[in-house]
DNA sequence: AATGAATGAGAGTTCATTCAT
DNA sequence: TATGAATGAACTCTCATTCAT
């Protein structure tokens, strides 16, 4: 009675809103908001371009939904990694295998998430900025912990060592988006070893 | 070389399209390839839309000649950079400083370069790939330089490193995009020293 | 009579029919024929958009309903005038009485057939005007009877004054129709007056 | 500089727009604001349909623009009759030869004014409703005047009459329209001639 | 060297209509 | 008797592009 939306506890049409929402991930991704079009879509889900219209109000809607089924699961994930019981070093590769896997299995909606949000109308990006920023405090929150525990140094900004982070990790996830021949597990190996000791020799020191 | 338009040699005519490009680099950083039109640019310019053309053949061209101007100059950079006598740590460094200078800086054809240039034709996209490559090449080949002095670790990867470290630096420069009150200088240093020492806490281990 | 409709004898059928034709009367009333939607009217009446084209076969035809239902009360309320057995005065302030009443009341789908008959087929929109001359005529009667019974002057033009009047009426329909606190036996009153007399002073004659 | 509009003191330009509100007006009064489409009004134009929006923002603002010049050079008229130095009775017939001629002559956007303003957004319904007040307002002063002069009587109420007049003359309008073989002057003088004297028989009054 | 004017293709969106259930 | 789902045509509007001047 009170959604707009046609009959949302339905359960066709959730589950054929759904397939429209993976349609528009998969197009958006690979063309950009503007550059796909509603037809496209409308194609890549196997129905004509009106009938969009029947589980989308606007294009934009088809981006925020897209946007949101990008981060949220995703967020989810990260906060059982935060709240789990492991020593810091597990948390930091639990956090890094979610996010390199989350690019390699359904990274689309995420990408869109990344690149396309900015085309949100102002009110929506918002609701996705907390959730970006639960996401971030959560690994800063890892981080704070790694600090305490003695396994990081003392000087480290936490702030900036979790956007870093972050933002390490979508790069990374695009160079194995893009070269689908890279090893998963090995990638995130290199990658946590990298956060960790960086490249440098360590020297032994004697004293 | 190219002298279909007209007046090739006129000073003033290539001081124009130079001003277009920026022009077109502004505007395609702020609002993508699609979602710009050529009314925008032209305002941006100060000219009429149909102005346009007669420094470009078409909105694709102008996109094509914002990422080859974006990358052109960087790569030279780099170029400068691998060549010179320089330890490898002053490489380091100086490439990262480059990298976020640039964004900070006059970042926008850059960012144009890194977000759009999938819209540009196959054989467009293939002379900037190398560019790319070239600029990726080189990163690569002062991680090597750096690994046979031994300032790097011996079993460092080095192709993976400096894509790496490529995306890395995009990803800050986003950061420091989006903050602009964050040092800049400052900046470079944490990353440097990430990318160097890594986040752990240093054990001294006597002998 | 027209039994293509699904069990046309059906008392509930034809009810819920009536309640269609006035939900589309008030849609219509509101938004005008090609801005109001079959959406519009369903909801209006509490049923979903494809549950209309159970008691209408196009949007159209229930335009067309609209208009005749609209009209013709009406002209059987003028005809019970025309025949009656009153002086002609009388029947003048009936047909106003009626005409003004009916725009206050129940006015929607008279405004419908006034404002947008035009957008019916031809051989529809000629069924109408028969209607809509047959009260014209009745009214065309009741003057010349105002004329042979010297209530009028012997040199007006009935057919004119037929015409005259409705119109007027119906822009009276539409003051009263805007400024709901006119009272309306006072307005009736004066629309009479005005048609018999005039706004002039009158003169005394002597003689 | 400043406007928006191209070239805002082009006399071209402003010769082709006023074409474009004449195409306009004609379309919209003959099929009714949502009954008619941009390319009815683009070909009546002799233009094409995307050419349309070199001349209107939108076609809700050719409809704005039909409005006004609807009505504007109307009320200029009745404004120049209001101040003008003829008795009441010139007046009067002034103001219903002014209403009715211009009906017969260039009907389409006085036309469309009555019949379609309310698509309009309030702000500018509310622009054209101050000019419409204005013209009705000056017909009330016309009436007191009569009033004054003795030429009307005492008791008549000046609001409800000119509002009245003015519904009677757009019903007269509507009837000359649909008959184009009527006499225009012959109307004027029996509308004239109704208001004034009514349709009844003069009495004489012997005292 | 630049512009005003026009175009046509294609975009997003709406909506009357159909039909299996 | 009524509905959910889908369709396709039409609509408003945008925009890259052209060209005479």
């Amino acid at each position: 009675m009170k959604p707009v939306a046609p009959s949302p506890d339905n359960d066709r049409y959730q589950h054929q809103r759904q397939q429209a929402i993976r349609s528009a991930a998969s197009v958006f991704a690979a063309k950009g908001f503007h550059g796909a079009s509603t037809k496209d879509i409308a194609e890549h889900m196997g129905i004509k371009q009106g009938s969009l219209y029947y589980y989308f109000k606007s294009k934009e809607e088809a981006l925020g939904e897209v946007c949101r089924y990008g981060i949220e699961e995703y967020v989810e994930h990260m906060t059982s990694i935060a709240v789990s019981d492991q020593p810091f070093e597990s948390k930091l590769m639990a956090t890094i295998t979610s996010h390199l896997t989350s690019y390699r299995e359904r990274n689309e909606a995420l990408k869109v998430h990344n690149d396309e949000r900015l085309y949100l109308p102002e009110e929506k990006r918002a609701t996705l900025k907390l959730l970006g920023s639960k996401y971030r405090q959560q690994l800063e929150g890892i981080f704070e912990e790694g600090v305490k525990s003695g396994a990081l140094r003392g000087s480290l900004d936490c702030h900036f060592a979790a956007q870093a982070v972050i933002g390490m990790c979508n790069a990374w996830g695009d160079i194995i988006v893009r070269e689908p021949d890279l090893d998963l597990f090995d990638t995130i190996q290199k990658c946590t070893d990298l956060i960790l000791n960086g490249f440098r020799e360590r020297r032994i020191v004697k004293r």
